[in-house]
DNA sequence: CCGACAACCTGTGAGC
DNA sequence: TGCTCACAGGTTGTCG
């Protein structure tokens, strides 16, 4: 369930613990996730160093040093966590893959429902076909009002849907576009293609806005969320429409309404959102 | 190319 | 306590 946040703090909270460190075991409890743990994935792990542990949308990508460039690619999903435990500690219900590190501790994957995957990616990562066509990192210079004005020029979908194209901007996901939507005063059922450019500049705004404060807080923790050192993420308290349907607005004090776009449900304020 | 929709899988909370 | 239903943080593929 993790959006950019989510895999930003356990990116943060697990480096310190893996960067540098040999894998000396690989456990897989179960390799039916959404891509099927690779069969050579044990072989190629055991034995290798990890590098400087890497971000790009919502992918963590682990470096293996040595000659030839590969990474270790892993997702998520919605249900997905990583986080360092002791060695001894006992697996939980779902925790499905181990990396033991020369150190004894020990980086630990779980997900209920098994939509993230972890995969062996050999040679350039910016050439591998799931990343190549990514859209540009919401926090980096690259994005900005002017590319959503850009690319949402005759499209009919929703602002919303469209904010979570991965091809527009990574990272955005349904909390934090129905966040940055209500910050920046727009209604998410309006067509991308009628959204002039001063308003999309407010968005674009207001997606780095939401996005700064919610990696400052450690992410958002709805159900089942925790960073790599098994924190919960504390943004939950600050949400001001995911998740509030029927409560009054913070801003007017207004009912908040529920929609689906995108097959994905959306909270607004009809009032403050047009 | 665009947009709508189904699918992948398990858990939880609401309502009866 | 138990059943059924709707819904949940993401991504990919298909179809018209």
């Amino acid at each position: 369930m993790p959006e950019l946040p989510e895999v930003e703090t356990t990116r943060r909270g697990i480096a310190p613990h893996v960067e540098g460190r040999e894998i000396v075991e690989v456990i897989v409890r179960e390799p039916r996730l959404r891509v099927p743990v690779p069969g050579d994935l044990v072989d190629r792990l055991v034995g290798a160093r990890l590098g400087p542990l890497a971000r790009r949308a919502k992918y963590l990508l682990f470096p293996i040093a040595g000659a030839t460039p590969a990474s270790l690619l892993w997702h998520l999903g919605m249900s997905g966590s990583l986080r360092i435990a002791r060695l001894g500690e006992l697996p939980k219900k779902h925790d499905h893959l181990d990396l033991v590190l020369d150190d004894g501790a020990i980086l630990r994957y779980h997900d209920p429902r098994r939509f993230g995957f972890v995969d062996w990616l050999a040679g350039d990562v910016e050439l591998d076909p799931r990343l190549a066509r990514l859209g540009p990192e919401p926090l980096s210079e690259a994005f900005h009002g002017e590319r959503l004005h850009r690319l949402s020029r005759g499209r009919r979908l929703a602002v919303k849907p469209f904010l979570m194209d991965s091809g527009v901007v990574v990272g955005v996901g349904n909390i934090y576009a129905a966040e940055a939507l209500f910050l920046a005063g727009i209604d998410p059922r309006r067509a991308a293609g009628r959204i002039g450019r001063e308003r999309y500049a407010r968005l674009a705004a207001a997606v780095q806005e939401v996005l700064a404060a919610a990696i400052a807080q450690g992410g958002t923790t709805l159900r089942d969320f925790v960073g790599g050192t098994g924190e919960p993420g504390y943004f939950r308290q600050r949400l001001n429409v995911y998740g509030r349907d029927g409560a009054p607005c913070r801003r007017c004090g207004g009912e908040l309404r529920r929609v689906t776009l995108g097959q994905r449900s959306s909270v607004f304020c009809p009032r403050c959102q047009t």
